[in-house]
DNA sequence: CTTGCAAAAATTGGATCCAATAAGCAATAT
DNA sequence: ATATTGCTTATTGGATCCAATTTTTGCAAG
């Protein structure tokens, strides 16, 4: 038999395809923060009934990615600023520390992945595509720290940021940072310079969530006199 | 008018009511692990239909708290020695890192909620309790930190290594030596010396996870020795 | 007595239907 | 003109029903 077999038992039930094209839709800003996601809506586009959708809905609320109010309906969370620095702060805890572990752990295959990611993202020009890309030099450099736990809580933390994180590589000179930090911490890895790699990791982090912070008051600020000018409410 | 107003609005859904209960049954640890959970039982127990029931599972399972395969129900989640080793170590980095912030932040009425929460800990005879107290004493500390985030990812940590905590605190002296660290970490706390209030809980947190691990591996061993010595598979 | 297997029962995932609630709109009173 | 009330529609939460799948049971053969 030349058959590519593949267990069916494994396969996703509808309410966890769902899940996992609503999570990619919002974590990707392909959602605008506050758009009500209505069932019978999400239901028609999968082809399915309300049910799976509904589950669906409760996994992502848990997950924080969307809020729910009784008979009200879904709407795709929006952070407060504050709630975004906190989340840039806690990732710049939680990554260096796992990347302490991993580094000599990292065997050649990992680094060898993970020069590739750094690659990519180097030369990727569609903005679109940062968010994967970033992710995937991260991550691959902490799959060998032996911490699934920590990695989960990391997943879900750079989840919760990631749709504004573009804005910070488009809007400024992140991304030509972002390029050279990545490379440094990667040297510091094949080096097993864990703790230069643990230092550059957290300031990496930190100095994007700084600047993103900067520009979210900035527009703030822009969208406040704007209504101040005209006499809006 | 002159009505003592609840916004109803904000009341459970019965999924929520189920989600809860079933939540709270499982890091009581009165389901025992690996035990699977009918969804037509669960549903004639609180008087509704199976839909309720399915949701509530869905987000207890993105908790981590069931294990689901498709078709075959949900199981209580057992956690493998490492994984639990590496929750304590995890809690061991955040919750110094939360009360950190909250120390020079603790006002008197908290302070005061803590040392009422440490002294009911400590006086509680009932091990069924011990629990709920201990969350409460560790929580009341975090509460005025400011880091909500954190917060919420340390009381997913906690739920999911608190069934285990009580043998910890039952089978050695695990409950007496608890009773002076929280004594310890309180009065650096009132005295807001926070690197020593850090430290304490660090070494508060990595005591217990150790001996917890310990005791674990004793009854894996003994265990292992049972099946040897009557010939079981 | 054990093993293999087909039918029956139990269980889950999902569709359809109904009741409860919210949101929008028209009619009325002030 | 505006605020209040009642009506209509849209939407959600939940119940009931059906199909797909797993688990158990009964029975025959070795």
């Amino acid at each position: 038999m030349k058959v590519k077999a593949t267990d069916i038992a494994q396969m996703n039930s509808a309410s966890e395809v769902i899940y996992d094209a609503l999570r990619v839709a919002i974590t990707r800003g392909d959602l605008a923060e506050g758009e009500t996601l209505r069932q019978d809506r999400i239901a028609r586009m999968f082809n399915v009934s309300r049910i799976p959708v509904r589950e669906a809905l409760m996994r992502l609320e848990e997950q924080g990615l969307v809020t729910t109010q009784r008979y009200r309906g879904a709407v795709v969370s929006a952070l407060s600023i504050e709630e975004i620095r906190e989340i840039f702060e806690f990732r710049a805890l939680l990554e260096p520390e796992i990347l302490r572990y991993s580094v000599e752990r990292l065997s050649p295959d990992r680094l060898e992945q993970a020069s590739r990611s750094c690659h990519l993202f180097a030369t990727e020009t569609d903005s679109s595509r940062w968010g994967d890309l970033n992710r995937d030099f991260h991550y691959s450099l902490y799959q060998d720290a032996g911490r699934p736990y920590y990695l989960q809580v990391v997943k879900t933390a750079l989840g919760r940021v990631e749709r504004y994180l573009r804005a910070q590589l488009v809007l400024t000179d992140g991304m030509a940072r972002a390029r050279q930090e990545h490379a440094a911490i990667l040297a510091a890895c094949m080096e097993r310079d864990a703790e230069t790699a643990a230092r550059l990791t957290r300031e990496h982090i930190l100095a994007a969530g700084r600047s993103l912070v900067d520009i979210l008051v900035r527009q703030n600020e822009a969208h406040a006199t704007m209504l101040t000018e005209t006499g809006a409410p």
